[in-house]
DNA sequence: AATCTTTGTTTAAACGATTAAGCTTAGTGA
DNA sequence: TCACTAAGCTTAATCGTTTAAACAAAGATT
């Protein structure tokens, strides 16, 4: 790889000082240039297919135009889908995003977390692994900028943009209720995790704590869904329908109903929270709970850029998810 | 955000140069440093939480020790695992990744490219779009060090990792003829993409020319996968099995399958290239061409590693992929 | 005792940009 | 004609590291 030009290569060929280079490209001082040296400068850097070093920039400016992005699994769609709404927008304002996955591990995180900051990112968007609160306070105390995103510390104000879930619930709960589904499960993670936790108590409230609750534990997904959608079936009063509050948990339940021949809706109804393509291979359509990812992507890099600026205010945004309405909710 | 200290915030403290504080702390130099000094500078380093500074680390050896990863589309499943392993596997390397997507779009491939470029990354890993050769020649010519994964360019001798696709798309023709489908369809982009050609070649070939083709445009899909399929129905001699050459493509086919009540495998036989999650959700299980994707991802690390170091060798590593049977394509 | 080594450390330049401050030269006004 | 201003450019410091080279003091060798 042969030595990219310099300013300093410019200046030479031109005759002047590098500072006069810079100026002309950065387009300062403005009226203090004469047309023909500035043109003659510019001649030159196209010839010579000048770009500036954003190292060295950086380590003068203190600015690296770079954030990171920390999030918990890229390769669930979830995730992917945010990580490149959120690199589209960041793109528009100059930033480059550098991502890392955590895979739910708070070691992996902390770690990840500070290769972000050694690499001098200007800012952090983080969806952050359970009990980790630890990360946020430490990142709050050191006053680097950044925000939360989907995953939220309500004990710690900073920068958060999440989605309602708590209502998102509610309307879960009320859909399935208008529709004579009365006896529901719900099926969640066994987590601290207080975006999944809102899910869990927006059903059990709304339901008036009339709903039976399957906890799954990560890493045994399959495994503690289908003890929990059996449990819910085999008794005397048979749930009426499954509220699955993550994509990967209604892939792993569907997977099991298709096994055990229950016929959605007509033996039971299922409502996701988030959408996955998998649906599309049901032979039913799924009514979900629709996250506006391209908001929550839109908001947190505003934020992240606001708090690279200034990170005195902190904001806390919760968007609301709609419902969409299917056939897996519709019985006869 | 404070100022982080510096190795002459430590130099200060312990009295000392901060030559010798970085010899230190990067462990050069070894018997010539007295040990009560070294482990003075140790003890503040660690008291500061002194992190070394990459930007100016960088800007004097000219290593970023970042590699750009550039994906087709980040929010395919595909393109995601596959960062997944990149990024995992670049950090036991010591690379950060910088993750860009170009959906398929060659401009915004040539952006992307310049903007990892302009920040100095170590290398690049590729995917790129079609009819971007001149990319390919271009950074040839540039002598930076990159790979391409998964997408390459056979008349462009350059570091490629990729799947041996033609032999894939033989094997998936004679289980289907082993299997007794003798009329087959195959469904593929309608792109110049040399991998999925050669998975349609090796179909062509192995069909000696027996199969029928549905060419589906890229934005197009859903509507193109429909009428393929119809073309293949509504005739005199049906399809009795079709081949899937990407999972989009699959999806979308058995999405209009479901619709059509066309029940697979009595009906139709049905193999995909590459799986998707999304197969869990439908009845039967499919037979698919499962990619080495792990495999995939570490030899590009290692490839882009050996050419950071040295950029002369050019390697090309094509890995086969093999055939998962399952019930798609067992018709009774 | 003079010289040579070795040990432990410092000096200073360099990487490539930015930018405040300084320096010419020409033009203006009195 | 002299002082002043403005235009046009340069100087030089700086960001935080790395690293070759220089240096001083102590120990070994003759």
């Amino acid at each position: 790889m042969k030595k990219k030009p310099s300013l300093k290569d410019i200046a030479e060929r031109v005759g002047v000082s590098t500072a006069l280079v810079s100026y002309v490209l950065n387009g300062k001082m403005k009226g203090r240039i004469s047309k023909e040296v500035a043109s003659r400068i510019k001649a030159v850097a196209k010839e010579l297919n000048y770009h500036p070093n954003q190292i060295a920039r950086s380590l003068k400016t203190n600015k690296t135009n770079s954030i990171g992005l920390l999030l918990a699994d890229i390769s669930n769609p979830f995730s992917s889908q945010i990580a490149r709404i959120i690199e589209n927008e960041a793109d528009k304002l100059g930033y480059a995003v550098i991502i890392g996955s955590s895979d739910e591990s708070i070691e992996k995180s902390e770690k990840i977390i500070d290769v972000f900051l050694n690499r001098q990112v200007d800012g952090l968007i983080l969806s952050l692994p359970a009990n980790s609160d630890h990360i946020v306070s430490d990142l709050k105390t050191r006053d680097i900028p950044f925000v939360l995103v989907d995953r939220y510390f309500p004990a710690i104000p900073t920068n958060t943009v999440a989605i309602d879930n708590y209502t998102a619930s509610e309307d879960v709960v009320n859909h399935l209720l208008e529709n004579k589904y009365k006896n529901i499960g719900v099926i969640t993670y066994d987590t601290t995790l207080v975006h999944l936790n809102e899910r869990l108590r927006g059903a059990i409230e709304q339901t008036k704590a009339n709903c039976k609750i399957g906890k799954v534990r990560l890493g045994h997904i399959q495994e503690d869904v289908e003890s929990a959608i059996e449990s819910f079936l085999n008794t005397k009063s048979p749930i009426e329908a499954i509220f699955f509050t993550s994509n990967l948990l209604t892939i792993s339940g569907l997977k099991y109903l298709n096994k055990q021949r229950v016929i959605i809706p007509d033996d039971l109804g299922i409502i996701a929270f988030d959408k996955t393509d998998a649906f599309d291979l049901f032979y039913t359509t799924i009514t979900y709970v629709n996250q506006p990812l391209p908001l929550l992507g839109k908001e947190a890099v505003r934020l992240i850029h606001q708090a690279i600026s200034d990170n005195k205010k902190k904001e806390q945004i919760f968007l609301s998810a709609d419902l969409i309405i299917r056939e897996s909710t519709s019985r006869k």
